[in-house]
DNA sequence: GTCTATACTCTGATAGAC
DNA sequence: GTCTATCAGAGTATAGAC
């Protein structure tokens, strides 16, 4: 990317990435093409690519970016507080990144459908050490009796399944549920629920 | 699609839809090409066109058969059954279907990631009808405190998120996790164990 | 039924005027 | 910095020989 140096540059790498994300998110990185990210940019083609040197230019740049947006919430988790608190504020927090970036969520989700060709080093490396340690926590939790024994890492395998599927399957959820219904709210209440009953230490297994 | 009348002829429909199902299930209606289809299949692009008369009847082959694979699980959930055993099997079922069939999962994960422009009349007709009717029977199951209150459409679409999450997002799980892991193994285990304690009606919410 | 050859369009990227 | 013009290659699809 060029490093903005001008107003100008500022807002046509903006508009850029912005569009990439659109289209990008829609039909993956082959699917995709200059031409509709120029023009949801509201540029033309070789303008853009002045810009950015070409198309994996810009879709680096868009993932390099995702990555951290997405495992913040799970580095807020924190291990001194109350562990079914802590979890169920992961949630609610991962939730409310799908209902406010759902095309970073899509963007993810094309990237890992293709087998994650361009990012299989970050899964394998930031990731799986932030899962870890992550786990780690989770099962000290267990041990103190202070939540219920459940796989940790496939407790969070089950939060970002739950959390993303309604960013990424929206036209399901919203064609299934019909109208009159706020996906969101709902989801929040239930996945409380769930994660309340799964976690809760007293409940007998 | 031809109508296949001699032994050559079904054998090359196969092998195209096989070849198909690899390519878009990876890439996206979009990011598919016919070059790369006729080459999985071990055809000439060519020859490709003369059992399918376009990229599109290729696609639409492929998703006319998945829906009705897909919604299976659901239909054999019996309503004279006990109400836990039923969802647990269905959950079982689901996850098998991920594991047996993951292309068929990519493939319908991909259609919902671009707005489903090729299956909304079928997300919004057969597939609403049959989980409303299935919803039906969850809310009677609830009404006969058989088990526990939750939203029925949403416990519906956490079935689905948490089976496919294993299929659409295997890369990750496999990165995560490392080796010496059986995912579907680990995942059926705890997913009874979720949906049992999330259903369980003895359990105070 | 299958292939070669090809028409024609789209796509990523570059050159060069302004 | 932005545009028009353009290139080379890939893409879908068709024609026609065998």
């Amino acid at each position: 990317m060029l490093k903005p140096r001008t107003r100008i540059q500022e807002r046509n790498s903006k508009a850029i990435l912005e569009a990439g994300l659109d289209v990008f998110s829609q039909h993956g990185f082959r699917g995709a093409t200059l031409d509709q990210i120029a023009e949801v940019a509201g540029l033309s083609k070789p303008n853009l690519l002045y810009y950015f040197p070409s198309k994996d230019a810009v879709y680096l740049a868009l993932l390099d970016h995702l990555l951290d947006t997405w495992l913040d919430p799970l580095r807020l988790m924190n291990p001194k507080g109350d562990p079914v608190t802590e979890v169920l504020s992961y949630v609610r927090r991962k939730l409310d990144l799908s209902r406010d970036y759902p095309r970073e969520s899509r963007l993810f989700a094309n990237e890992m459908l293709q087998g994650a060709p361009r990012m299989l080093a970050a899964i394998e490396g930031p990731l799986k050490t932030l899962v870890d340690e992550k786990a780690q926590v989770l099962r000290r939790w267990i041990a103190e009796g202070r939540i219920a024994p459940v796989h940790p890492i496939h407790l969070i395998f089950s939060i970002w399944a739950l959390t993303q599927h309604y960013a990424d399957f929206d036209v399901q959820v919203c064609g299934v549920l019909g109208p009159g219904h706020d996906p969101y709210a709902e989801a929040q209440e239930f996945l409380t629920l769930l994660f309340r009953r799964l976690l809760n230490p007293t409940e007998a297994t």
